[in-house]
DNA sequence: AGCACGCCGACT
DNA sequence: GTCGGCGTGCTC
């Protein structure tokens, strides 16, 4: 027998299958998916391999095949499903099969225990606040940031994992010897399920956790439930799409489904983006369906998320939360995948091959005969197009009108024109109206959020006498103003600090610009020094377990304000918020993103949703510059059918996706000449290819950011309404350019829109 | 990717 | 005469 191989080695190349003798002392052992070592080459050195294929055929001369050398402890057997998807998304996001394999297989690492020991601190809370002041004082750095860290840990009082903290032994010594702290021998559990299990003992699941209890459905959600069932019974697996605003309860509707599917026999996985995955999202799932539940998420090292998927594949499992990498859990007999916030960007993986986890779980689904349901408020315009189109390669459109908690209202939703502010004489970043609301609501002794888009946008140092902005050196970007006077480049890492004199003439009129949270948290502080304000950023999360800490004391009423970015909108319950202000609704309105439109609706909408859902009515005020853009007129007004015909007459006259497929050539070279030369032959050759007449090309152009890291970047845009097209002239374009002059020189990217 | 083979310049 | 530069080509 014979296994055909794909090498661990991510180039083109060798980027094929090579074939070995199976001995029979390991005949036993290998299987499709299974991770094997082989000699490679002509020093014969070992490397590891995937199995993809077993055959009895050679299909090369038998004396030249060799012999596989092994098996890699504890890898996956039986994935041949898996393999074929790795096949698939190889041909249809353009990377090489290694890079495919190695995102579908999960692969045992070791399994290294994560027995974190527990740092608690001995002092009262007044002691501990005396003693941070000292340490701030003396400037001890470290030593201020652990004791702060006991002061934000509500879990367990004063307590934190070792391993949290980047902590030197020359800052634990004296505070483990003057009696500050103490070391305890108690573990930190670090499976989310286990951490689950231990935080909610009380609770427990409803009913045996085997087809449980569920909770009512109202009469909207059950039809769509009913309907599922039906065609699910019948073998009828079109995708559904379920269109329901903010708490109507879509959630619900997912557990119906997924309990007619498990009753069948078969397995689930349900995808959330990261950003939602909480401890209370995971928590509805853990009532109804118990100890059948898993979640993975990206704080699992690589051997506890192996550890979950085993579990999965031995049967120990049978649903799957979580983000898009869960797509790929090894189930044998998967009947259903749902994908809640089907629009959110998080799906599209980052990394090569660059794969769409929509598109992607259709492909599973059609391999193994599972359904698709997609859910969202807002709908992606590529999901909510289909589900117009109905039958054929369109999906089930579903839509839950009503709120599923009685008396809840929509928030009214006013928007303000920053221009009248400025015009009236007003340069605070409060309108009036925000303002008022903001006080009214504070003396009630309601809750406020403050959301920031700032994507795109932040603190920048300027020259008030040139003009000059401070830039990165190796990047085409401005440097971000960090706290203090650190200036960073968001695109390399470059540090500096604010130079004392403007570097290009000389004057020291220096100064930040734009508005960051930390600005706008001091702002705040200011204008209503009464209040408590929170602050939630990637500065104060990034810390492991610092999302869930500030969103579970701002739910517990520690603080009145909560100013944050994106993060703060994503499906959190705070049910004693009235009022969402968005501060600058048009900072991601104008990028150079064809779908900069989209996510400022989805955004806006979202973070209007937040505001009174619990029957106190809310208010969501949206500040902009823009009043009249459509974006931002039908997200105040709540109204995605009206958005989805604007957006799409916009998509339609510029052919943007989902009207056109859209294929981006990002090439990158460290010298222009040879990034120009190697841009303009592309351009030539497409445009000598037969299809050049179907496509439309634009470009090249400089690439919006057209240097990162002393790296110059330039891309082609081509447009067809034919996938097919596309994929034939990207297969082309990189054989043809594996044999130009330039091949080694020039980094080449293609990226399905 | 890595490693061999191979064909031309400055050294014991 | 030989050691070593890295250009081209192959890996089951």
């Amino acid at each position: 027998m014979y296994a055909n191989v794909i090498i661990d080695i991510s180039h083109e190349k060798v980027d094929r299958p090579f074939q070995y003798r199976i001995p029979d002392a390991l005949a036993d052992q290998i299987a499709v998916g299974v991770q094997v070592r082989i000699p490679f080459g002509a020093g014969n050195h070992e490397r590891k391999g995937y199995v993809v294929e077993i055959t009895d055929r050679a299909q090369w001369n038998t004396d030249q095949i060799k012999e596989i050398a092994g098996v890699v402890a504890g890898s996956v057997t039986g994935q041949s499903q898996l393999i074929r998807l790795a096949w698939w998304m190889k041909e249809r996001y353009g990377s090489t099969m290694n890079q495919a394999l190695k995102t579908v297989l999960p692969v045992k690492q070791k399994v290294q225990k994560r027995e974190d020991r527990l740092l608690v601190c001995r002092l009262t809370e007044e002691e501990l606040r005396a003693a941070i002041d000292e340490a701030a004082r003396k400037k001890y750095r470290a030593r201020e940031r652990l004791l702060r860290a006991f002061l934000e840990s509500p879990r367990i009082p004063y307590g934190i994992a070792l391993r949290q903290m980047n902590l030197t032994a020359a800052t634990l010594k004296p505070l483990l010897e003057n009696g500050t702290a103490e070391l305890t021998a108690k573990t930190v559990e670090r499976s989310p399920v286990e951490a689950l299990r231990r935080r909610d003992a009380a609770a427990g699941p409803d009913g045996d956790g085997r087809g449980a209890v569920p909770c009512a459905l109202n009469p909207e959600q059950q039809a769509i439930a009913d309907d599922f069932a039906a065609r699910y019974d019948r073998g009828d697996r079109q995708t559904s799409l379920i269109c329901g605003v903010t708490g109507s309860g879509k959630t619900e509707v997912y557990m119906e489904m997924i309990s007619h599917v498990l009753r069948q026999g078969r397995e689930v996985i349900v995808l959330i983006p990261e950003i939602a995955l909480t401890y209370q999202t995971v928590l509805r799932f853990y009532r109804r369906f118990g100890d059948l539940v898993s979640v993975i998420n990206s704080r699992l090292s690589a051997g506890e998320r192996y550890d979950q998927f085993e579990r999965a594949l031995n049967g120990d499992v049978r649903v799957m939360i979580g983000p898009r990498s869960a797509l790929f859990t090894p189930f044998q007999n998967l009947g259903l995948i749902v994908i809640d916030e089907e629009h959110e960007s998080a799906y599209k993986s980052e990394l090569s091959p660059r794969y769409h986890a929509r598109e992607t779980a259709q492909e599973r689904a059609r391999m193994c005969g599972a359904a698709v349901v997609l859910g969202s408020a807002t709908p992606s315009l590529e999901a909510y197009s289909r589900a117009l189109r109905g039958s054929g390669d369109g999906y089930r459109l579903y839509r839950l009108t009503k709120r599923a908690k009685a008396g809840s209202r929509m928030a009214s939703v006013r928007v303000v024109d920053l221009r009248e502010e400025l015009r009236a004489g007003n340069k605070s970043i409060f309108s009036r109206e925000l303002k008022e609301a903001m006080e009214r609501e504070l003396a009630g002794g309601h809750q406020i959020m403050l959301f920031l888009n700032r994507r795109g946008y932040s603190n920048f140092v300027s020259c008030r006498s040139c003009g000059q902005a401070m830039k990165c050196p190796h990047c085409d970007v401005t440097l971000t103003l960090h706290r203090g006077s650190r200036l960073v480049c968001h695109y390399c890492g470059y540090q500096t600090r604010t130079p004392a004199k403007c570097p290009s003439c000389g004057s020291p009129y220096i100064a930040g610009f734009g508005t960051g949270t930390q600005k706008i948290e001091a702002m705040t502080r200011e204008m209503f020094p009464a209040a408590r304000v929170l602050r939630m950023d990637l500065d104060t999360t990034s810390r492991k377990g610092g999302h869930e800490e500030i969103l579970a004391s701002f739910a517990g009423g520690e603080a009145d304000i909560l100013v944050g970015t994106q993060m703060i909108v994503k499906g959190h319950d705070f049910p004693n918020v009235t009022l969402v202000g968005i501060l600058a609704a048009d900072l991601s309105l104008y990028s150079s993103d064809f779908r900069c439109g989209e996510r400022t609706f989805q955004l806006l909408t979202q973070a209007a949703g937040r505001a009174g859902r619990d029957g106190t009515p809310g208010q969501v005020v949206i500040q902009t510059y823009s009043p009249g853009h459509y974006a931002v007129d039908c997200a105040a007004r709540q109204d995605y059918e009206a958005f989805y015909r604007k957006e799409m007459a916009y998509r339609q006259v510029l052919r943007y996706p989902p009207v056109c497929e859209l294929l981006a050539v990002l090439v990158s070279s460290r010298s222009e000449e040879t990034l120009d030369a190697a841009a303009a032959q592309l351009h030539g050759w497409v445009l000598g290819m037969p299809e050049a007449a179907q496509v439309q090309l634009i470009g090249p152009a400089e690439a919006p950011v057209y240097k990162v890291n002393d790296i110059y970047r330039k891309i082609l845009y081509m447009k067809q309404e034919n996938y097919d097209i596309l994929v034939k002239i990207k297969n082309r374009l990189e054989d043809l350019s594996s044999r130009a002059e330039w091949y080694d020189r020039v980094m080449m990217q293609f990226d399905f829109a």
